[in-house]
RNA sequence: GCGGGCGUGGCGGAACUGGUAGACGCGCUGGAUUCAAAAUCCUGUUCUGGUGACAGAGUGUCGGUUCGAUUCCGACCGCCCGCACCA
């Protein structure tokens, strides 16, 4: 029998592993949460997906980092609650209807049950009895009654604004919709309309929305910043300038915004925006008006446009006296650059001290008179020649009356204070942020529950009558919105009349459906109510929140406001609905297109030598950098294939290597294929071991022979330095720990002396202890090597491991030693030795003591543990 | 323009509050195993010089603080992200 070669061992076979344990977590709906009020909570949660077809790349690296933070807090000992659901209203689908002419609501429901087996696949931590889709009228039903509570309460409204219009969709695009001044979808350009649309209230809570962001401690720097940017708070003042017109009859009061009433006195024009009401009223008889405001509308909001426009005006025949100096006047232009949404519409120029006001002034040779100089020394000041640029950093305040001499910040109070005692202006506060308009002129969303009677006005939907349902019975064989055209649906009676009305044929916003799923999901299927408001106190808030830098504001943001919101109609007492969040970084890939520009897939392309060759023929293929995976420059790699090819634990092993999670991922084919070779190795170095380790439950040995306590000292520092990593998002550093462990414990019985009773049962507790800690990566590999160890409760409701603190420190410590700051080498020292004995042990080094050449030591720097610098 | 982030081997990236730069992985080198290959195992791998012990250089560039700087400060260069005619 010695001749026969010993049976190869089995390759770990995910497949069928896998499969099984999926199915264990199922049948014994390990994942389910329940309250209990005996344990603290964790609320966990990934942004859920749109339905669009197939999980990407993207999905499931956000889903991997939340099960592993899922995982990991549920074996910390925490009740965790980690749900999904489905962000089912929106475009896509009715693009799909009119393109393949199938129902948006199927379309939906089918990509819903295709990912969903997909992300069964992934063997994610989920409990699925709280699955929702927003379409579901079960779950819009409440959104409905939230949005009448609101109106109700004086948070919704219909206010006639400007909104982008897609001429060729014929519906109102979202901001973030229309992409260099074009619609997402059709490429049209983007008109701006002036429309009758729902708004909710988002500004009311601006100041508060900025105030807090300071204490979501757990919020990525980069996104509070972002929001702060967004909401965009400047202080001011507003001034009220009298007008008139040529022969100096009253023309009323024009009001301006400005955040530099301290430079008043350098005034030297005003500048009202075309789509001012006081333009438009002027428009009326003066068709070189016209003319200009109907330029100025054409005007592209692109970037690059608005870099490049010319600053134009056109003068008004108005003048206007200054609030502050008797007699004095300025003109009056309309002006290209004033923005309509921003302050009152209107601005006052001070060119000396302003880029925008010192371009228009030099065009329409306006006066640029100095009224800040640079600050010197002491009490003295320097003017500076305004008339080639403008000065625009903060100085002393000259020319400027009861201001001379003043600093910016000194005058724009004084300043402000004089305004408000002669009655001709106040301070204020600006906000960037405008109110959220809701209204979208599409079929697949939320319809809005309201009813246009011609007596009544906007009468609100009764609740007994919600929820307004979306019609099934919709045709898309012309562009526009279905329910405007439905026959029937949107004919009802006046709820209050009873005279024939017509239904308010918008939906919702989409952003609205994703702005308190968090909260449904603590309530699932409940039909009194969005909630229960004891389920929703206990788990509420989110305290891990997961997803795409992408939605730093829009979502994120609008989610803020809709918590507010529900704490203003009383259904909460909640402020912020997500305590932590991390945003995660993109799934990123090499691009590839044949010489004739077609884009091809990473699948279609070889490496052949240094070269990229196309499959079919061979050709070459030119590599572009690594971008971000998409479909429209086809490097994506399908997570379907990755899983049945090498299983979902190598893409979960994979998706937290190497890159930190919060920085962008370069998915390759080298780095896949080095994640399943190690899930192999793991598993035949615990085949390995598993065959000389003592049994489950062999009671610990009173003492540990050198190599056994080498091996346990490696164990439970990775056992603290791994929970230290998770709970810092340090992912790939806590893979790289593991690999480390695995060498361990791979090299520990080669090094053992053969009856060393006490290493053996220091390798099994090393395995236990790896095996534990890699539940949260790999749980299906791990939940194998759990059973394989003699345990037959499953990993999935095991605690984790605790380290031993004797363990965690060594006793003795490698301490280097520096001539002048430069290594020279290292001495072994006990552990806290006293730096007496370190100098010594120092000097002595025969490193250090050739490079000393026979030199006295000036100087020795010793720090504990650590070094010994010898300074000559 | 404003705001923020980042520059470390061939590559992805480590390095706690200033204290042995390059952990871990990929790739590559040489070797073992094999008829051969794949897989696996062992060895080496920052650069330059040297057979070698070793020496010198080195964290975008230039300077500063310090016994000691990837880390702190100043100036510059480059890349990335967000916002942008916001008064």
């Amino acid at each position: 029998m010695s001749s026969t070669p010993t049976a190869p061992i089995a390759r770990y076979n995910f497949h069928e592993t896998e499969a099984r344990w999926q199915k264990a977590w199922d049948e014994r709906q390990t994942f389910r949460a329940v309250m209990d009020h005996a344990k603290p909570k964790y609320y966990v949660l990934e942004m859920f997906p749109y339905p669009s077809g197939r999980i990407h790349m993207g999905h499931v690296r956000n889903y991997t980092q939340g099960d592993v933070i899922a995982r990991y807090k549920r074996a910390r000992g925490f009740n965790v609650l980690h749900p999904m659901g489905w962000d089912a209203f929106g475009l896509p689908a009715e693009n799909a209807a009119m393109e393949k002419k199938v129902h948006p609501k199927k379309w939906t429901y089918e990509n819903i049950a295709t990912m969903k087996a997909q992300l069964k696949s992934m063997g994610l931590s989920l409990d699925w009895s709280r699955e929702l889709a927003t379409c579901d009228p079960s779950y819009y039903r409440h959104q409905q009654k939230m949005f009448l509570d609101f109106w109700n309460a004086g948070l919704a409204y219909r206010k006639e604004a400007w909104v982008n219009w897609d001429p060729v969709d014929n519906t109102v695009l979202a901001n973030e919709q229309v992409i260099e001044g074009k619609g997402w979808r059709t490429g049209a350009p983007v008109e701006r309309r002036k429309l009758t649309q729902w708004n909710l209230k988002i500004t009311h809570f601006a100041d508060e929305m900025l105030e807090r962001l300071d204490t979501l401690k757990r919020w990525p720097e980069k996104v509070r910043l972002m929001q702060a940017n967004w909401i965009g708070k400047s202080r001011g003042a507003r001034v009220f300038w009298d007008l008139t017109d040529a022969s100096g009859a009253d023309r009323g009061k024009l009001e301006i915004f400005t955040t530099r009433p301290d430079t008043l006195y350098g005034a030297s024009f005003m500048a009202l925006s075309p789509e001012h009401p006081l333009t438009a009223e002027l428009a009326t008889n003066d068709p070189g008006l016209q003319r200009f405001v109907a330029e100025c509308r054409k005007t592209g909001t692109a970037a690059a446009e608005i870099e490049t426009a010319e600053k134009t005006g056109y003068k008004l025949p108005l003048l206007a006296r200054h609030p502050l100096v008797p007699g004095k006047t300025v003109p009056v232009y309309a002006a290209n650059f004033v923005l309509m949404e921003y302050g009152t519409g209107a601005i006052f120029g001070c060119p000396g001290h302003d880029e925008r006001d010192h371009e228009f002034a030099t065009k329409y040779g306006l006066p640029i008179i100095a009224v800040v100089a640079r600050h010197a020394d002491d009490d003295k000041w320097s003017e500076v020649d305004v008339q080639k640029a403008p000065f625009v950093e903060d100085g002393v305040i000259i020319n400027s009356d009861f201001l001379n001499g003043l600093d910016v910040e000194e005058a724009k109070a004084k300043v402000i204070a004089r305004l408000e005692e002669i009655g001709v202006g106040k301070g204020t506060t600006q906000y960037r942020l405008r109110d959220w308009l809701v209204s979208r002129q599409r079929y697949w969303g939320c319809p809005i529950p309201a009813i246009h009677c011609d007596k009544c006005g906007i009468v609100p939907v009764p609740e007994k009558d919600l929820p307004v349902k979306l019609p099934d019975d919709v045709t898309f064989d012309r562009p526009g919105n279905p329910l405007d055209r439905h026959p029937t649906w949107k004919h009802v009676h006046c709820p209050k009349c009873g005279a024939a009305a017509l239904r308010e044929t918008d939906t919702f916003d989409t952003f609205i459906d994703s702005s308190w799923y968090f909260d449904r999901f603590t309530s699932p299927g409940l039909e009194t109510a969005p909630f229960d408001r004891e389920e929703n106190q206990y788990w509420m808030p989110v305290d891990q929140y997961i997803g795409g830098v992408e939605h730093a504001i829009l979502h994120l943001l609008y989610s803020r406001f809709w918590t507010r919101a529900m704490r203003e109609v009383q259904m909460t007492s909640r402020d912020e609905p997500f305590d932590g969040l991390f945003t995660q970084g993109m799934v990123c890939h090499e691009t590839y297109r044949s010489s004739d520009g077609q884009w091809l897939l990473p699948e279609e392309v070889s490496r052949d030598g240094n070269k990229v060759v196309r499959l079919s023929d061979r050709a070459p293929v030119d590599v572009g950098r690594s971008e971000k995976m998409s479909k429209s420059k086809k490097n994506v790699v399908d997570p379907d294939q990755i899983i049945r090819d090498y299983g979902a634990d190598t893409a979960r092993w994979f998706m937290l290597s190497d890159s930190p999670p919060e920085r962008d991922l370069e998915w390759t084919e080298a780095g896949v294929t080095g994640a399943w070779r190690f899930q192999q190795r793991l598993f035949r170095i615990a085949s390995t071991a598993l065959e000389q380790v003592p049994p489950a439950g062999t009671p610990k040995p009173a003492s540990f022979s050198d190599a056994a306590t080498l091996l346990r000292r490696a164990a439970h520092k990775t056992i603290a330095g791994l929970s230290a990593d998770i709970e810092a998002f340090h992912f790939n550093k806590a893979v790289a720990r593991l690999y480390e462990l695995a060498n361990s414990i791979d090299s520990a019985p080669k090094s053992m002396v053969a009856d060393d009773a006490s290493a053996k049962w220091a390798l099994r507790e090393a395995l236990e202890i790896f095996v534990r800690l890699i539940g949260p990566m790999t749980p299906h590999l791990a939940e194998e090597l759990w059973q394989a160890l003699g345990h037959r409760a499953l990993l999935a409701d095991s605690p984790w491991p605790l380290p031993e603190d004797a363990l965690l420190v060594d006793d003795t410590v490698t301490v280097a030693v520096q001539l002048n700051g430069k290594l020279r080498g290292t001495i072994a020292l006990p552990k806290d030795a006293p730096k007496e004995a370190a100098e010594i042990a120092a000097l002595a080094q025969p490193d250090l003591v050739r490079g000393l050449e026979g030199r006295t030591p000036k100087r020795v720097i010793v720090v504990p543990n650590r070094i010994v610098n010898v300074v000559v």
